[in-house]
DNA sequence: CCTTGATATGTTGCATACAATTGCATACAA
DNA sequence: TTGTATGCAATTGTATGCAACATATCAAGG
């Protein structure tokens, strides 16, 4: 088995330039690396081992833990065991139920409470995209952009707590997998759907934007699971 | 300054009755101190102080707290001090806004997919809770009957990640201050609105139940924020 | 009197060491 | 063959110690 993941440890800063203590880089090491499919859901995690591969002694992987394990990420099994948490079929079912919701609350949110820029600069965001679309750019610089309008709305919201939330829904997408963007197929559509909440937030429609928020990530579960059923009926074949 | 809150050790267990870790004891007991006012929003916290008022070492100690970062309740400070999470006016009404909302979520889900024993169940509470306030009962046991209400609607809502949700506010109510539940001031409208909820969760009326929620929640911070504005005004004079 | 710098003190981050628990395998008895 | 006991190994839980860093205190010089 490959440790290879582990490389992923090499100077990661937080956003002012300054180094993180072990404890925050190998949280963000052990996600990335899940993030990756390198360490799947449902695998058991020693601590000793872990601490090896990652260069660093239990104490500090401890604490980690503990925050991940707050977060939700890993959990204890019914052994009693570490383990990378395993989201279910049902789960998946709620967690995108979930994030439209709170898409949709983050939506009708801005658009009544948001200032003027940032109406502004979510409508560039959106412009931006609509170029790129029709120039049919490639799909990793179109999933960035698209990232950017999800946040710049949310964050007009001015709402801490949504912004937390949606956060933490954000961390445990990773527990689904590798998140193969075969959004190349929906692009298309997407730009629609973005335009509906982009033009309802601009209008200042409230009931609009949560409306069009709620069913683009509707649209948005489909496609997910398609790709989940796929894999899973894949997985039969093993 | 006093350290009885460290007494809130005792005997903690889960819901096994089995002893749970110390890491785990302390979050608990940092959580009931915090809680019960005995830790405020603001305060600095050190891990040796922190260590011997608890009577356990410094290592579970960090972990705890690494787990307590990760939800929220504690954070560092502007002047890289650990210190518990201060929640400005603002904050307080970004959090209620995200709980009346997600009660709307759960009562919307609740009356499209509950089992027809669990509305039965809802409703037994209500009931119960009818009764109790004809007869003019204590607030501490309308309180729990209360959470109780609550609490069946979220369970039957069937939505992992919103029952995940909601518990983070919850343990964010405890940043605001003791619980001084002048519930008793708002009993006969709680008993009228929990009646709006229970009876479009009974009809299935998804509609009327997230709307009812949500104006029971709204009702709730405005008798919330009273008490906020009197406790601010007051600590004008200390 | 204010500023600067050196020393002392407190606090945190990390690693190592030890203790306790759990799981597993082997051996023995029913 | 199945069940039970016992000892060993692996793993986790906790304590302690040290080093690096930040902070405060005080003295000397401007």
């Amino acid at each position: 088995m490959s440790t290879d993941w582990a490389a992923h440890n090499l100077a990661v800063q937080d956003f002012h330039g300054t180094n993180l203590s072990s404890a925050n880089r190998i949280k963000h090491v052990l996600m990335t690396a899940i993030n990756a499919g390198d360490l799947r859901p449902g695998l058991r995690l020693k601590e000793i081992e872990l601490g090896q591969q990652l260069g660093v002694s239990r104490t500090p992987l401890r604490e980690a833990i503990a925050g991940l394990k707050a977060e939700g990420i890993l959990s204890i099994s019914d052994d009693g065991k570490l383990r990378v948490r395993v989201l279910g079929y049902q789960d998946v079912h709620a967690l995108y139920q979930m994030r439209a919701h709170l898409e949709g609350l983050a939506a009708e949110l801005t658009a009544t409470q948001a200032s003027s820029a940032e109406r502004f600069f979510i409508s560039e965001i959106r412009n931006e995209e609509a170029n790129l679309i029709v120039q049919d750019t490639e799909p990793k610089i179109l999933a960035e952009l698209n990232g950017k309008f999800h946040q710049s709305i949310l964050l007009a919201s001015h709402n801490l707590f949504l912004i937390e939330a949606m956060k933490r829904l954000g961390t445990m997408m990773v527990l689904l997998g590798p998140t193969a963007y075969n959004l190349a197929i929906r692009v298309k559509e997407i730009g629609v759907e973005h335009d509906a909440i982009n033009n309802a937030i601009q209008m200042r429609n409230p009931e609009g934007a949560a409306n069009a928020a709620k069913l683009h990530l509707e649209n948005a579960v489909k496609a997910r699971l398609k790709i989940i059923l796929a894999q899973d009926k894949a997985s039969n074949f093993d």
